[in-house]
RNA sequence: GGGCCGGUAGCUCAGUCCGGGAGAGCGUCUGACUCUUAAUCAGACGGUCGCGUGUUCAAAUCGCGUCCGGCCCGCCA
């Protein structure tokens, strides 16, 4: 029966299939943009398999169980794929990115977040844990939405990947594994693992010491309390002369082991059909494999189901496993992504600071690395994804290589902004909804190509550091001025160009506020922040106040500062620090003198004369 | 215990495959812009390339060992 036991194989024993290496990009690549590389490395495979149609569409997968919040790390499952597909569409190839939620799988613990379907994070406690814990050990999409919104604890998490993809203009047909069972799509395949349990059982064997003569490949979902089964006492195929014909397993409700807890079965023994039930994960994420060329996973699948499923999908249901790209992992703040203890960032919270085409460039970066997405030092980023894009248009410097990787992951990163940002005759859309629009036919992607190349190469990008630094005030005149007195914003600059600079204030604003860092000055406009006032100060805020009384000009008032505090014998620093405490309530601030120009006249006298 | 991935300037990273000059941006410091702070320009500081060892005329790069971080090797996904 399980004569591999007899030749004391060992895993170690059994070789990964050349093809089959995970990293792929380790060693010499053909380019120097990752997603180019994984792409030539497809089409060699695809133009090996001599019964395949060059002309069918490549097809690339990602998949994650709708457990709970989809962070960022998450993200990796999709926007990894899409540059990818973006590469293989730029040799025109048609690609199909698909996204399977893994929605069969039980719940095995509760989640300590979760998050609504705008992407506000709340407790367990605020949805009625409860209601979840009774839930254990069922399928995603057999529990009820602690929301209330959709109709599965499945269907809503789901939903939030979906909206994430949707965010970042990703096109990605989204595919549901419970449908997949239900529909009967999964049948033939489960039908014939069943019929092959003891090959599968053998590959499997090397992978899973707990492998024994009774596992059986399949779970049934317990007629009695839906919960996912592990114990299957008996396997019947249906051929051999059963009234109807279909095949079924025999179960008993054992109890199931999650971690470190128990999930109680409820001892029901019943029967129950090939769709009403799954597979395991080392044999289902090989099922999917069906037709398909690539799929990027974590690091976490490198070493563990990654080599079985190869080795259960070319030995056991005698397919090739698609191209595999293992990623490293994000951390967060140079922490791991943790949903339990609320450790995470979501697509939708990116964007609160972020525009979408800065986040999708985070995922150009060389996945065989492990990064962080550090808050803090966002600045970094967005300095980093400008400079790229100016090296695109040859507004700047670089060496070969940053040029060679500008030419061919900026379109696919910028694409969908500039798809959603001017309308199809070309025009500029004025503050578009949605930021990000996926473009998909050929017309389309022309049409998006052709501005890229030419109308939006005038687009502004404010530095993100001083962005925050004008979001001190809310007035989208001033905003302008001081950008234009700054030379950020060109005097010929086009209308769209300006709008569309001026958009990246209320982000970098809210990153500023967010971090409490430097660039977070708020003009303290209702309540005079508390100053303590030597005399011979008081004396030259009271001649400023003067000053700028007679309606003099910025730099008129920047040098008074200067002067009015010389002739009081004060140390000039320390007077423009009495300044930013004033107004700001903070060390430091912007440049004074043509800050107070534009701010109204009656305010700036009253606090320089310290009267509220 | 075994395997895999990563560990290069304060920060984010490139360079490691095919050995020969240690790099970029940001930050910091200094100076300039006739007057600090977010702009721009110029310059400077800054790294025993985790550590050790071997091979080599020559090692961030190759071999071996070791330390640190993460992942996998039970279950589950």
């Amino acid at each position: 029966m399980t004569d591999d036991e007899a030749d004391g194989e060992s895993e170690s024993d059994r070789e990964l299939h050349p093809d089959d290496d995970p990293y792929v990009l380790q060693g010499r690549q053909p380019h120097p943009f990752w997603a180019e590389s994984v792409a030539e490395q497809i089409l060699e495979r695809v133009a090996d398999d001599s019964d395949r149609d060059p002309d069918d569409p490549i097809v690339i997968k990602g998949g994650i169980s709708p457990s709970g919040v989809p962070h960022l790390g998450n993200m990796n499952e999709i926007v990894r794929g899409y540059f990818v597909a973006e590469a293989l569409r730029e040799r025109g190839r048609e690609v199909r990115q698909v996204f399977t939620a893994d929605d069969r799988d039980p719940l095995r613990k509760l989640p300590r977040k979760l998050a609504d379907l705008d992407g506000n994070v709340v407790d367990l406690g605020d949805v009625n844990a409860g209601a979840l814990g009774r839930n254990l050990g069922k399928p995603y999409t057999d529990i009820p939405d602690p929301f209330g919104c959709c109709d599965s604890y499945g269907d809503h998490f789901s939903n939030l990947i979906e909206r994430s993809a949707e965010l970042l203009g990703i096109p990605v047909e989204m595919v549901s594994n419970t449908e997949l069972y239900e529909s009967g799509e999964f049948e033939d395949v489960t039908r014939y693992l069943l019929e092959n349990r003891e090959r599968a059982r053998e590959v499997l064997s090397h992978y899973q010491d707990k492998v024994d003569e009774e596992y059986v490949p399949f779970n049934p979902v317990c007629e009695e309390c839906g919960k996912i089964t592990e114990t299957v006492t008996a396997v019947n195929l249906g051929e051999d002369g059963t009234e109807s014909g279909e095949a079924t397993v025999e179960y008993v409700c054992t109890d199931m082991e999650a971690g470190d807890q128990t999930i109680e079965g409820c001892g029901h023994e019943g029967t129950a059909t090939l769709r009403e039930g799954k597979l395991p994960w080392r044999f289902e994420w090989p099922a999917q494999w069906q037709v398909l060329d690539h799929e990027p996973f974590g690091k976490d699948h490198a070493e563990g189901s990654w080599p079985s499923g190869a080795d259960v999908a070319r030995n056991v249901l005698e397919i090739e496993p698609p191209h595999p790209m293992a990623y490293e992992w994000f951390t967060l703040d140079g922490e791991p992504f943790s949903s339990s203890e609320g450790h995470v960032i979501m697509v939708q919270d990116a964007l609160e600071l972020l525009e979408p085409e800065t986040l999708r460039y985070f995922f150009t970066k060389d996945p065989s690395k492990a990064r962080d997405f550090s808050i803090e030092h966002l600045d970094q980023l967005v300095d980093e994804f400008d400079r790229f894009e100016r090296i695109y248009y040859d507004q700047q410097e670089a060496d070969e290589t940053d040029e060679t990787i500008a030419e061919a992951a900026y379109p696919p990163v910028v694409r969908p902004a500039v798809a959603a940002r001017f309308d199809e005759d070309g025009d500029p859309v004025a503050d578009p909804d949605p930021e990000s629009v996926p473009v998909v036919d050929a017309i389309r992607r022309a049409q998006a190509n052709e501005l890229v190349d030419g109308r939006f190469r005038d687009r502004v990008r404010l530095p993100y550091t001083f962005a925050a630094v004008l979001g001190m005030t809310d007035d989208p005149d001033l905003r302008e001025e001081i950008a234009r007195r700054e030379c950020h914003l060109p005097s010929e600059a086009p209308e769209w160009t300006v709008e569309f600079a001026l958009a990246r204030v209320r982000r970098a604003r809210e990153w500023a506020r967010r971090t409490g860092n430097e660039f977070d000055y708020e003009l303290k406009r209702t309540e005079m922040p508390d100053v303590d006032l030597d005399p011979e100060t008081e004396a030259a805020l009271d001649e400023l106040a003067d000053f700028v009384e007679e309606g003099r000009d910025p730099d008129e008032i920047q040098g008074e500062i200067y002067e009015t505090a010389k002739r009081h014998d004060l140390d000039i620093g320390e007077f423009f620090g009495v300044g930013y405490r004033l107004f700001f309530d903070d060390d430091e601030g912007p440049k004074l003198g043509p800050f107070l120009a534009k701010l109204d006249r009656e305010f700036v006298l009253a606090r320089l004369r310290r009267e509220g």
